[in-house]
DNA sequence: CGATATCTGTCGATTAATCTACAAATTATC
DNA sequence: GATAATTTGTAGATTAATCGACAGATATCG
């Protein structure tokens, strides 16, 4: 596990950051290699060392916070369903250009998709179809209905441009996720 | 003139803000070059590719805000008293930071002395003691009048956190300052 | 449609930044 | 005052980022 060299990360970093920005000004389309790399003031070259073309680093974009909240989810299974979504709802303020970049109408629909299949992924795993409350339900069933409410949920919230603080919505959508479960 | 390596102007940036910042939060006699290249996100050795230690770092940051005030100068000296100074007081609110630490007691007493003399430097170009209502004045003694008026002024609206807008400063002092003259 | 401009992806040469290691100098601590 | 710990400034090898240029693909516009 040698360290990355930190002009890989300073780099990428700008990148990702200047795609993140020009996502929520403009279409995904409409925005060039050129223009990534003036606002991340790196060469235009510097990105084909990291990326294969737009389509790529956009993949990896998602990847990675996709990947980010999976460790986060690792980390956080042990804490009840409220303490759980708090640090959850924490991550989508402190990373609200993303989300509300990503989840707009007019972002990356591949974001939404990607989101939800992680979700049900991570709900499935969390569900007991072998408790008597739950005889006779489907996992998968219960993980598809509980993600597509919590995307909902989360859409909802940042479009509104977060109108309750996490804590809220980590109380609310706790108890409404415990009752489900 | 050809253009710099846009490297070059990253790893200074960087430098200069961290230097900035931790002047803002501890003496700078308590500062180390690690700390420096910590804060800024820069190798050590990165430092020593541009400075050749703290001081001279110090040095080359203070002068470069001086030239740009200077720079500044040069545009601006058609301008009346109070539009320029506008100008000023608008750099001044851009880089509170640097003001608010250069500026502080245990700042860096070298910048204000620095600052001073190219105020009086500055005004002594713009007074006309061949003007009858300056018969029998000194130019010397008037560009001294006005400079250290005005660092005082300065002092006194960056140490009370800026208390009124610049448009008000540029104002009240363009009109003081056109009285003298 | 053709002409013009812009964008793309890639290349090779060059430069700046990084990393590690080192001895010397300085500072802290007992 | 001796010892330990930190900081300093430097060096050499390596790597990533830069720059400029290129031909080919894609828009843009008259």
């Amino acid at each position: 596990m040698s360290k990355v060299d930190r002009r890989i990360l300073k780099s990428q970093e700008a990148i990702k950051k200047a795609v993140i920005e020009l996502m929520s000004e403009k279409s995904f389309d409409s925005i060039t290699i050129q223009e990534i790399s003036d606002r991340a003031n790196v060469h235009r070259a510097t990105i084909y060392l990291h990326y294969t073309d737009k389509f790529d680093l956009l993949d990896k974009l998602i990847e990675e916070y996709i990947n980010e909240m999976r460790e986060m989810n690792d980390y956080v299974c042990e804490l009840d369903w409220r303490d759980a979504n708090l640090v959850y709802f924490e991550y989508f303020e402190r990373n609200y250009l993303f989300f509300s970049t990503m989840l707009a109408s007019k972002g990356a629909p591949s974001f939404r998709t990607r989101f939800l299949e992680f979700l049900i992924e991570e709900y499935k795993a969390e569900v007991d179809v072998n408790e008597e409350k739950n005889h006779g339900l489907n996992e998968e069933i219960m993980g598809c209905f509980m993600g597509t409410a919590f995307v909902g949920i989360v859409e909802w919230w940042i479009s509104k441009g977060m109108p309750y603080p996490p804590e809220v919505m980590a109380s609310q959508v706790g108890i409404l996720l415990e009752r489900v479960v």
